[in-house]
DNA sequence: TATGAATGAGGTTTCATTCAT
DNA sequence: AATGAATGAAACCTCATTCAT
């Protein structure tokens, strides 16, 4: 008695999530507006109707979907900075290669895909997103921007300028990934492409002062 | 009436552009799914029944309005490798200037987003896209990469595992002219944003000069 | 134990009645079609599933708001003739007053609007209520008017013909009080209706002739 | 060429009427909640897409049902009052005899039950009803009333106190003849119902005067 | 007895596509 | 060549009904 209340309830409380993650694979996958919610229901194996227990409407479900795609992202990676002791270039390189593990590799690295696709027809979505995600993001490394210029690892440089430039890089091979990969048309392997990241942007972002130190002696 | 006959036929080559103008704008801004035959053939200033004596169905609207969008990308550019002789740091510079004005300020600077957004759904028009565009836009930086390296001018890598990374920010920025900034999350000038990528990407890909330069005394 | 048993059973018991009446109400208000079950058991105060314990169907529950809204009708007033000794205007009178007391102002003064509104959905239902509460009224006045005319208070015609006419502003009265006056257009109060209605139709059944007798005395 | 392009106007001119005369029917019919747009469609004979083209939704088909059904009985009648010089008895009669000719026999009969049964769903539709028909009609039968009362061939009383009182059997009959007369629950022919309910009524409002005096005499 | 999560048939509405004019 | 009225398949969404608990 108690354990089969325990399951429903269980069930209850997980059904949103499950329903998000079938969203989620699926408004990646074929946009939002092609994608029938039959196939949601049917991907989480529950009826078209059962959707409608927890979400007032499509667009209530899109909205879900992004919400809950943030918190991963949030939780993670803000200490990272704080934590991390030393020099910036290899905290930045920490940063990224954490990124891609847990968003590039993980269901949620779709999420910027959908959010390019569809911010025009969902801005406020598209706002919320650049909000809690997009700018948060920019923060953390604009702060490891700022330790690198202050310790003389990096040039001096106006970190606020530079951030995207730096990330899109990795943007661009999560979309990559969720949609031209998809369809046949490959790239460098990832961990290349990695390393080839790591060292264009590290030089891009170096301080010469050492080298032309050194021939200047 | 040989005056107006004669509009009429211009009308009627100029029509197929007319169209796929007006649909591209509305897929850029609205996706593929989203976006009405009704509302094409009105800001195009036709009715929904003249579309279908130019195009067989919504899909080949798209099809057509990738295909037209390609023209103007690959007649372009591709002899500038070729014509321009200084170095090839000058070279990329001019190439991703041109690239901005040509396509980033266009229309058709849409079409990445809406090849992104849509790949999966159209896995053939993306390929044909990857072939006919990206492909030949990245033979194109490779040769630049090559000179470069070929001339001491950049350092020694593989132009194939670098020239999606170092398009990345290009593309991110379009990308998102298109989508974000739409919902007025903006970002970085354009011209900052520019020079900063091109200081960093070529800091990231030249030679240590000074260093060999003290060699080669 | 004993005590809350007890209030169970009554509860149990009372539970159909507490069904069919926030039944009625909400059947009233918004139509059998448009009225949702899960309405009925919220105002009922249970869960949907326990209509289901008492009501096959949504159909049985209307057919049962419908029976049980004609026994008060039924034990009312059929004996309201046989007791009431004095004339036949005074009985008329007091019938009318008794009408609008019992049937106009309780909830089940719905029921006439409900059955006019469903009756050719639900045609069994019409001629049941048609059979059980329309005809017996109609045999209740009848009776009086046969009295009337019996004892000369009121000229002679056919009680059948005018039955339906005599009560129609009763009915009309009603309806109009569960639809437009709840849509805000109201009318004459309703004791100044009532008094004026008795007057018309007394002076539209009574005879002429006592006058014309006395005069010719 | 001429007779085609006109037969096509003709027809989208007439479509609306045609669409609302199978609203009607079956709103009368079924209740607004219960009619599916496939019927109204088919009973048309159209598609049911076609119906958008017209109506941008079934509320809307609803109030422009209701709003057509207007105009027949606002352009009716009102100026009866000003021709028609007799005895105002005549008068009245006329008008309830030409109002069950136009309306009672018409399918637009069926409009008052609809507005009853469907008023608390659609109060401004029901005030607009109101407004438009129900006062006006009132104010046609006062205008009569009063003109009875000032020639001494009605005694004195309030008009609008009675207007309501003495329409109620038309109303009644009306809604009776699209509800349970299609359940098989009759009553007495039209043609004496009129004439009984014109006794009663002209009985109920015409003055005793003449008599009264003699008997005071 | 009572619950409320789950179902799925059925309704309204949209829109790509057709075709008579 | 151009129109736009008409179509009907397919989508979203609702809600009466069921049933495990």
């Amino acid at each position: 008695m108690p354990a089969p209340k325990t399951r429903w309830k269980r069930r209850k409380e997980a059904r949103p999530q499950e329903l998000t993650a079938a969203a989620l694979e699926l408004f990646v996958e074929k946009g939002f507006a092609t994608t029938r919610l039959d196939e949601v229901a049917a991907r989480a194996g529950v009826s078209k109707g059962t959707l409608y227990l927890y979400f007032e409407s499509k667009e209530e479900l899109f909205k879900a979907v992004i919400r809950e795609g943030l918190l991963p992202l949030l939780a993670e990676g803000e200490d990272l900075v704080a934590r991390m002791p030393g020099p910036a270039s290899e905290l930045f390189q920490a940063i990224v290669m954490r990124w891609w593990e847990m968003v590039g590799e993980s269901p949620i690295g779709g999420i910027p895909k959908l959010i390019f696709a569809e911010a025009r027809n969902f801005p406020e979505i598209a706002r919320f997103y650049a909000e809690e995600v997009i700018e948060r993001g920019k923060r953390l490394l604009v702060a490891v921007f700022r330790r690198g210029i202050d310790s003389g690892e990096f040039r001096p440089f106006d970190p606020e300028s530079l951030v995207h430039i730096v990330f899109s890089p990795l943007m661009m091979r999560v979309i990559w990934k969720h949609s031209l990969d998809c369809c046949g048309v490959t790239t460098v392997p990832i961990d290349i492409y990695l390393r080839e990241y790591l060292e264009l942007t590290l030089r891009g972002l170096r301080n010469d002062v050492p080298v032309q130190q050194e021939s200047v002696k």
